[in-house]
DNA sequence: TTATGTCAATACGCTACCGTATGGTTTGCG
DNA sequence: CGCAAACCATACGGTAGCGTATTGACATAA
């Protein structure tokens, strides 16, 4: 059975996409689960009833659960870095713009700007588990970078630099978690000051 | 059972502290064991292991396990609010040490420094249950406060000093939570150096 | 048409928990 | 002493969820 999985997984990886989409339905009716409650809440028997089918069909396409949320996590990372990279290259805004876009990332990240409660779910989830843990520093040095990057287009260099993307990447986490009671307008708000504030000489 | 309960608690709350010891026994192992994992990983039949008792015990103290998650609660609000404000008043430092000291909290809270562990859970488990959400919107509220009398105390005021407030409890929030390999000096540089930018003028 | 691979349904065993019921043991006190 | 309350142990029922075993349905290729 096992083995039977694995080869008709590898088998996929190589050619077409057959069945990646039934797979791939598993995924994000896990991911959603995570957005709005935490890893825990990953049940297979829940999944299947929402997805239509039964557990017979996942342990098809999945080793066992583990299995199912370790491409989660694949899945999360791609979306909290890559997607968020080429879309910040792609546009041709200006520096503190485009920094003021991303300080407001993840809390307007699809699906329905439920990109904050994700991040909190999977960085909750890291602290049990420890490939959880490792991806969660990779995406946080791959943002780590990024911010880098965007402040260094502002002119500022070497550790100066670094310190200043610290601060932003950590504000945009932490305004992300924060339950106050802020309005949207507010928040951005909030966010344009924070980007001043970390751009400003001196 | 649970009428007993309920009375022997009150009786307890007027007057001594005889059963009182036991009581947080329970409450501690808890904190523990989310401030490790999540609120998940908080089983009864687990601590009593720990504890050294059965759950017998347990149901003599408790009403359930959610009388158990509900007294947890309120102990990490203490810790979270009411004992910073005092430390942080009893101290004569200037403004812009006590907001560096701020902003190094949670990461530095006891037990063994790992309150911004236990702030992550509280947080993703508010997600999940409504009351828990209710605590930590108090929780940042009453920071906000906090961090709003501090930059006041430097000299800024009105929308001002609230959106510097905003963004240095963000901060502290996050970067309490990022995963970044970063030296115990390295977090001590950031946060002074997040501390000058919040309070520059311009 | 038959054989083989792909995918799903059903039924089962197993374990980890919660909560209850009930009985035992210690402790304070008249 | 002796009794009541406080406190804990043991045993049990109930449920939820994981993983497996087995069979069925359907497609496609030989």
């Amino acid at each position: 059975m096992t083995r039977k999985a694995a080869s008709a997984r590898n088998a996929r990886a190589d050619g077409e996409a057959s069945s990646r989409l039934s797979e791939m339905a598993w995924v994000k009716a896990a991911f959603f689960h995570i957005a709005n409650n935490n890893v825990d809440d990953i049940r297979i028997e829940e999944l299947a009833r929402e997805i239509g089918v039964t557990k017979g069909s996942f342990y098809w396409h999945f080793r066992n659960r583990q299995d199912l949320l370790e491409r989660l996590l694949a899945y999360w990372m791609e979306r909290a870095t890559v997607q968020i990279a080429k879309w910040n290259r792609a546009t041709e805004a200006s520096g503190v713009e485009r920094l003021t876009a991303l300080l407001s990332l993840p809390a307007n990240t699809p699906p329905d700007k439920k990109g904050a409660d994700i991040e909190l779910a999977v960085r909750a989830w890291a602290r049990q588990a420890p490939f959880a843990a490792e991806i969660v520093e990779k995406v946080d040095r791959i943002r780590a970078d990024f911010f880098l990057e965007l402040i260094g287009e502002m002119g500022f260099e070497g550790a100066d630099a670094r310190w200043r993307a610290h601060v932003a990447q950590a504000f945009m986490l932490g305004d992300a978690f924060l339950r106050s009671g802020m309005s949207r307008d507010e928040r951005l708000e909030a966010v344009r000051i924070c980007a001043r504030l970390i751009t400003a000489r001196g």
